[in-house]
DNA sequence: GACCGGATTGGC
DNA sequence: CCAATCCGGTCC
């Protein structure tokens, strides 16, 4: 199924484990100022509510931060980390689950030369060449590959909390990339959680030479 | 009202 | 290794 619509909202209501599986290869987009910009999601994280320790929502905590996370499958929950940065989730799952799915990484697929733009322009220095026509497919990976990265270069921020991802301008879609593997091992950056952080709950592609190996 | 620290990043 | 930088969360 590669038919460039948004993802409907039964993808999303399902387990978050499942939906943090299944967003590997699919597009996430953002029109941002008539621009399309796009990447391949290829690194993601299932938050599994209130059960689990290393989630904003563990223990059925809910505040004005955490409510985004208690929507129903389908929407975005961004939240500011370090005083700096914005990091973006999709809900998953029912109303009330709080399970959301962290998108850690994305390989730029349009708009590239714009979000190339955008992270050297909002983006704390990196050593990267200063031409764009320059750029290597592994620098402009380097644009998009963390989840604070991603957000920048894409424009994410703020203002889409809360944002429905079955919307015209923001949502996902499967443009038909695929890889012959998807890997997983523990989150990234929650040793607060104990045991959680030994869940094989991060889903991931392989790389070569710093850049996702997409087939297809 | 105070205090603590983070689902990150880039530079040293 | 560590600073940046601010607000959410918690406790009093």
């Amino acid at each position: 199924m590669t038919d460039r619509e948004p993802l409907l909202r039964e993808f999303y209501t399902r387990d978050g484990l499942t939906v943090a599986r299944e967003l590997i290869g699919k597009t996430l987009v953002h029109r941002v100022d008539g621009v399309e910009l796009c990447g391949v999601i290829i690194e993601t994280e299932a938050y599994m509510g209130v059960t689990d320790k290393a989630s904003h929502a563990y223990g059925g905590r809910r505040t004005n931060r955490t409510e985004t996370m208690y929507l129903c499958g389908g929407y975005a929950y961004v939240y500011r980390i370090y005083g700096i940065y914005v990091c973006m989730n999709i809900t998953a799952s029912v109303e009330g689950s709080a399970e959301a799915v962290l998108i850690r990484g994305v390989l730029p697929t349009d708009g590239c030369r714009e979000m190339f733009e955008r992270y050297r322009k909002y983006g704390r220095r990196s050593g990267m060449n200063a031409d764009f026509s320059d750029v290597t497919p592994a620098d402009l990976y380097k644009c998009t590959n963390g989840p604070g990265k991603l957000c920048i270069s894409m424009g994410i921020g703020m203002e889409e909390n809360r944002a429905d991802m079955l919307s015209e301008n923001f949502y996902v879609r499967d443009d038909g990339y695929r890889f012959d593997e998807v890997l997983c091992s523990p989150r990234i950056g929650i040793d607060y959680a104990g045991e959680a952080a030994l869940y094989p709950w991060r889903f991931h592609v392989k790389e070569r030479k710093g850049v996702p190996l997409i087939i297809r």
